[in-house]
DNA sequence: GCGATCAGAT
DNA sequence: CACATCTGATCGC
């Protein structure tokens, strides 16, 4: 293959400039330390959270682009040896702190990748990024959308985080003589968190290395490390369990809160699943344990999840800082590319967002999706899977739990579990045909 | 021995 | 399991 102009969260090598779109890890894979493969460009933000996760990153590689502007690199066409002009615009991707996506033009056309990201209208800066987006592909056509295809599915339906924050803030009020543990991230939900801190008038305790974080970020006298200061905690996910909530509550009564777009699912946490199949009815301190209800967005009705009560220490809220699936078909609405293409998917499953999308695309193209005209009678599938296993044609009602057998062929290890593994896909764009 | 990568767990 | 991260095992130099 062609060797690569440019890469967007893609670590392997063989581009000439690197494009970082936020700090998770999952879009870091291959980054480290010792990065030196060629300049790496990211907003303000990231370069300064990068060097905290990366300690000793070569800096000189770094390139800070502002957003909102197009900025111009000179690359040489690796197939003819001359240089090629490359324009690039940053735009806030609303996910986490300093994300943002890349609008790209040059020789190959006008390319968007949006990394992860959410697209609530209704709030003023993301309609500050609409306006932005909206002039830089004014007057030309937009080649291939990459998307952030992780909720592209009309059952992934939420409400915005300002709504979902009340909802957090609504169950801390009603467990007045509780500690709370809410479950996130290295890096995201910092709003949240901030909302609770106001309207509650009390700190958060974090762990030590995010208040570190935090203080990059520039929040200052919310966050502690003093348990003693606070009921409320933010612990990280991975340590957010059944287990752990059942042995706070040996030693005080304490609830559990994760925020996730996810449904809360059976077996999420450890949880055993006929357990939570019993508290499917229960209610207490007034949250029904699944409310749904309907909010009006992008000209359509729409059934949002609510809190739902998991387990008799833990809720669920439908905060999510990826975009909901009417959320992402506002947005593809907006940019009508010619052509698009997730950026998540496993191994073994990939949400087409053509499936859903196709209709929005700028030109005429032939009929490939179904879902609008023909609800039910599909020519093509949203849900592309290898014959390995069979899932759900509706992820959300995937939920038959898969077993972690192992087999073996021609004698490797082989485990269907990995194989369902998923993965976050950069891109490398080449000369031609834009798509590695 | 060390960092990178993979598999599994959280 | 389509949120992201950690840990331990294994690989490759």
């Amino acid at each position: 293959m062609e060797r690569g102009l440019i890469s967007v969260d893609r670590w392997s090598g063989g581009s000439q400039a690197y494009f970082l779109t936020h700090l998770h890890a999952d879009h870091t894979q291959g980054l480290s330390s010792a990065w030196s493969r060629g300049p790496l460009f990211c907003s303000h933000l990231t370069s300064k959270l990068l060097p905290f996760k990366f300690p000793n990153f070569n800096l000189s590689l770094l390139r800070v682009l502002e957003v909102g502007s197009w900025h111009s690199l000179s690359l040489t066409s690796p197939s003819s040896g001359t240089k090629t002009a490359v324009q690039v615009m940053l735009i806030d991707a609303h996910h986490c702190p300093g994300s943002v996506m890349f609008l790209f033009r040059g020789e190959f056309g006008c390319l968007l990748y949006t990394g992860d990201f959410r697209w609530e209208a209704s709030i003023e800066k993301a309609y500050t990024s609409k306006i932005i987006l909206l002039n830089a592909i004014k007057g030309s056509k937009l080649e291939v959308l990459y998307l952030d295809n992780t909720y592209c599915h009309p059952s992934y339906a939420f409400p915005s985080r300002v709504d979902a924050a009340k909802q957090v803030v609504d169950i801390i009020i009603s467990h007045p003589e509780h500690d709370i543990i809410i479950a996130i991230d290295n890096l995201g939900k910092e709003e949240l968190l901030l909302y609770i801190s106001r309207m509650l008038k009390i700190k958060i305790w974090v762990w030590p290395e995010r208040l570190q974080t935090l203080h990059l970020l520039g929040y200052e006298d919310i966050f502690t490390t003093k348990t003693s200061f606070t009921r409320v905690r933010a612990v990280p996910r991975y340590s957010f369990t059944v287990d752990t909530l059942e042995g706070l509550n040996k030693v005080r009564p304490t609830i559990g809160i994760m925020p996730s777009g996810l449904p809360g699912i059976l077996g999420h946490f450890g949880m055993n699943e006929n357990l939570c199949t019993s508290l499917a009815d229960s209610r207490s301190n007034g949250f029904k344990s699944s409310e749904i209800f309907t909010i009006t967005s992008n000209g359509q009705k729409w059934n949002v999840r609510s809190v739902e009560k998991l387990h008799q220490y833990i809720y669920s809220v439908p905060y999510s800082d990826h975009a909901s699936f009417s959320e992402i078909q506002e947005f593809v609405e907006l940019v009508r590319p010619i052509n698009m293409r997730g950026i998540v998917s496993s191994s073994s499953c990939y949400i087409n967002p053509l499936y859903y999308f196709g209709h929005f695309r700028g030109v005429n193209q032939p009929s490939q999706k179904s879902w609008q005209k023909h609800k039910g009678v599909e020519s093509m599938s949203a849900i592309q899977t290898e014959s390995l296993c069979q899932i759900s044609h509706c992820p959300n009602l995937a939920r038959k739990r898969r077993r972690s057998e192992k087999i073996r062929i021609l004698g490797h290890r082989f485990s269907r579990v990995s194989a369902l593994r998923r993965v976050r896909q950069g891109v490398k764009i080449v000369e031609n045909d834009c798509v590695d």
